[in-house]
DNA sequence: CAGTGGTCTAGACCACGGG
DNA sequence: CCGTGGTCTAGACCACTGG
């Protein structure tokens, strides 16, 4: 056993119980306590910021972190603000950019409609408790919501908008997930370094069950600050416990600790 | 701009078009090319391995990686060896333990029967080109395929087993699919590091489109060695690219290359 | 055995954040 | 300004892999 790891296993069962956004013992103090030179605490504060326990900000110093999580599977509603809300957390969602354009050919597509027909390209950040965690694109049509600028001044949630202004109830028609490094322009809007772990989600919603596309969609989100979790097809008990098959005992919102059994 | 980011620059660009399972420059080597102490060196090459472009083997050396394409998604079947024969790896898979037990409540529950019922559990590990790259455990009645123990000997996949002696056709019924870092269980039976990231994907399969449940998996996926890929719902190019929304251009899958040599 | 990556020390300079 | 994390050097020992 590394003195590093014993650092890790110690502090992370000490922050298991801990607030999120609470501070945590500089490099100097881990160093200082555990009896081990700047080199052997910064790898284990760095170990846990890989594994998403805490976060740490140059200047600033290293904080814990809490993991919203996101599930994305058919029938709910495809809304950033709802769903962090729901998880206890404070979203926020701001304007990058709201410009109108012909539409592109391959998004034309995807929303089944004319290329070149009158649209939005909607730039957006969105947070969690203040700190970016999603950045990405977003199409609709001119016409399905031509009071787009004026509404987002004082409606964050493009769900709602979509709900009150354009009277379309939106739903999860198509959504393509996967866990990528971020590129540098996701970096850039995600506030994180490149090659940080990020899901790229695209998605396409549309009017009811049936009802024809509205919003296209392709967002980065920062792994370390949402769990995404997608679930695919029917299940009876889908609500929102992950299943215990033997391996991995159903795990809390707020990580309870993995409790397993060993095989082999 | 720093050394080691400079470093990671040239390096990431050079092994773009270089076939997987290549040797890379040792740290000494690196540090000599780029006038830097090793320190810079192997945090430029640690970088490299945390973006999943290279793997580390101790006392072996550094290695450039592929990255398996797997599609999740409704109306796919559920075959390890099949999605990897499908990308050009070579899969394979060792059973690890097949215990016949009584089947728990939970299981039970999910695969639509009585808990107490003869069960097979499946310890198995997955390889992709001879990398460790799942681990986990499967659940199925005794009563659905008795000869199982005497199967597996002859033929590796779970799938092709389950058509051919029990006569079903699996298909994906529900799964759920998320990312996590890898407890010390996961990460023992994927051959990686606690913490590495890695996805749990637990699912049901049922026999055809309406058939009963034949099959209840909860298996681990080391990040580095597979992409996972989870889509949900209908889509008219819902093949196998990318859509590009304007934020990101089309990436390439994979970095197209033939077999790899492996490298021990 | 030599070469490789994994860990650690002691010390240094820098960039950044907050009082 | 001080304390924080980010980077880097030079050097050391260890664990592991390979021939």
């Amino acid at each position: 056993m590394t003195k590093s790891t014993e650092i890790v296993r110690v502090l992370a069962e000490e922050l298991a119980n801990v607030p999120p956004g609470t501070r945590v013992a500089s490099e100097a103090d881990v160093g200082q306590r555990f009896g081990v030179g700047r080199a052997a605490a910064r790898a284990a504060l760095g170990e846990l910021e890989r594994r998403m326990l805490v976060s740490r900000i140059q200047g600033g110093g290293t904080f814990t972190r809490r993991r919203v999580d996101y599930l994305v599977a058919p029938g709910r509603a495809p809304s950033w603000s709802r769903t962090v809300r729901e998880a206890g957390a404070t979203p926020r969602t701001v304007v990058l950019a709201c410009d109108e354009v012909p539409l592109p050919p391959s998004v034309a597509h995807e929303l089944g409609t004319q290329a070149g027909e009158p649209a939005f390209r909607l730039v957006r950040r969105s947070f969690i408790d203040g700190m970016p965690a999603a950045w990405g694109v977003e199409w609709l049509t001119v016409a399905l919501v031509p009071e787009l600028p004026a509404a987002l001044r004082h409606e964050e949630s493009l769900d709602a908008i979509l709900r009150d202004v354009a009277r379309v109830r939106p739903e999860r028609a198509w959504t393509r997930a996967s866990m990528e490094s971020a590129p540098d322009d996701a970096s850039a809007g995600l506030g994180c370094r490149p090659g940080d772990p990020a899901w790229l989600i695209a998605s396409l919603a549309r009017d009811g069950a049936d009802g024809p596309p509205v919003l296209s969609t392709e967002r980065w989100v920062r792994a370390d600050a949402v769990r995404v979790i997608v679930e695919l097809g029917a299940h009876e008990t889908a609500q929102h416990e992950t299943a215990a098959h033997g391996v991995t005992a159903a795990r809390g919102a707020t990580p309870a600790g993995p409790v397993s059994s060993r095989p082999t």
